[in-house]
DNA sequence: TTGACAGACTAATAACCATTAGCTATAATG
DNA sequence: CATTATAGCTAATGGTTATTAGTCTGTCAA
């Protein structure tokens, strides 16, 4: 791993826990292991490791969740609906990395437009989009009762998001917290599939 | 108005918008009309205000949420339960000191376990615990199909906090917003009430 | 009238912070 | 081999920050 990626992974840790004005270059570079003036060899300042910080975390998440692709085939009973949906939440919640970008934005998702932005888009938009095109699908198979796919996309989703920034809140709930969205992912197909 | 709820007033604003670590105690001073260390005639430090903060931020939500009697009474109709809704609603979302101690929270909910689990009662906890009893009651009469209550509670209002959220983060879309919570709040009531 | 206290002020301090300048050693390149 | 770039270092700088000490003024009670 070269000192730039080095630094980014110990920035995001210590913007996840402090936040970017709880955050001094030097506590950068001490995690890193150089002394402060060493990072401007790699970065022009600190806003520019913010920056770089934010384009990896939009390209992280591109990655996960950025094309309904990802959710793999499509699936064809209501248990591997449930299933695959949870395989997703557990790897949300439990992925070191994308937890710690996750409190990064929500910590600073004031800062700038662009932050709100990308924010928004990662808690709502973007999952949102992929579960509308899932359940689109499913509706024409007849697996879904005929509905509004974006808007059972956000019926699906926003109770799984809140639970999971009550999670990153308080760690200890996590175990309940699992269950509860589990309940949830259980209750929706309950109602909004067939049979 | 005391100088001390002035500090506590322009000091929710500026943690609001810049944070506790983005806001000096000279720019609280400056905003109150004194100098910086005469706060100190009235609080020990700048942590102090920010307990003393969330302490009235507390009263606050509690005055307003933290009791299922302030729905008033209970509704009667799918109408009367949605204009009800959308009032509460409303109020969260166009009152300007509520919505500063929204952003605050969100803030620093990483801050301490105090502000976590503040932070967890706002969003989840008081609000979910509300219209559980509510529906609770309105099934006892007959208004809405036989269901859990604290899980209807809470595919009813996790949309709405995130929906909020977004509008919090990006006001350009708070138009946009009240009609998508309007929109839920119906296709809620049509699925889960009767007739 | 006197005295005490609340609450403002100025001045000062010690710590911290982001950043720059300039030096050095090592590794890559011609 | 010469040189050029990379990437570390120390030292220093200018700015900001939270907080303390000590002073002054007005108000109100004794």
């Amino acid at each position: 791993m070269t000192t730039r990626d080095k630094i980014l992974n110990e920035t995001l840790t210590l913007f996840s826990e402090n936040g970017y004005d709880g955050t001094s270059v030097e506590q950068i570079a001490e995690k890193v292991g150089i002394k402060a003036p060493s990072l401007y060899n790699h970065f022009k300042g600190k806003e520019d490791i913010l920056n770089a910080l934010i384009d990896t975390a939009e390209a992280r998440y591109e990655e996960s969740f950025g094309s309904e692709k990802h959710f793999g085939k499509l699936p064809h009973s209501r248990d591997e609906f449930i299933a695959i949906a949870m395989k997703k939440v557990e790897f949300t919640v439990f992925d070191l990395i994308i937890g710690k970008i996750r409190k990064f934005l929500v910590r600073e998702q004031f800062r700038s437009e662009r932050f709100a932005e990308i924010t928004t888009r990662h808690q709502v938009g973007g999952v949102q989009k992929m579960y509308a095109k899932i359940i689109e699908d499913m509706m024409n198979e007849g697996l879904f009762k005929q509905d509004d796919p974006s808007l059972l996309a956000m019926e699906l989703t926003s109770p799984v998001v809140a639970m999971i920034a009550k999670a990153d809140r308080q760690p200890q709930y996590r175990q309940k917290v699992m269950q509860d969205i589990e309940k949830h992912l259980r209750h929706f197909c309950a109602v909004y599939m067939m049979g």
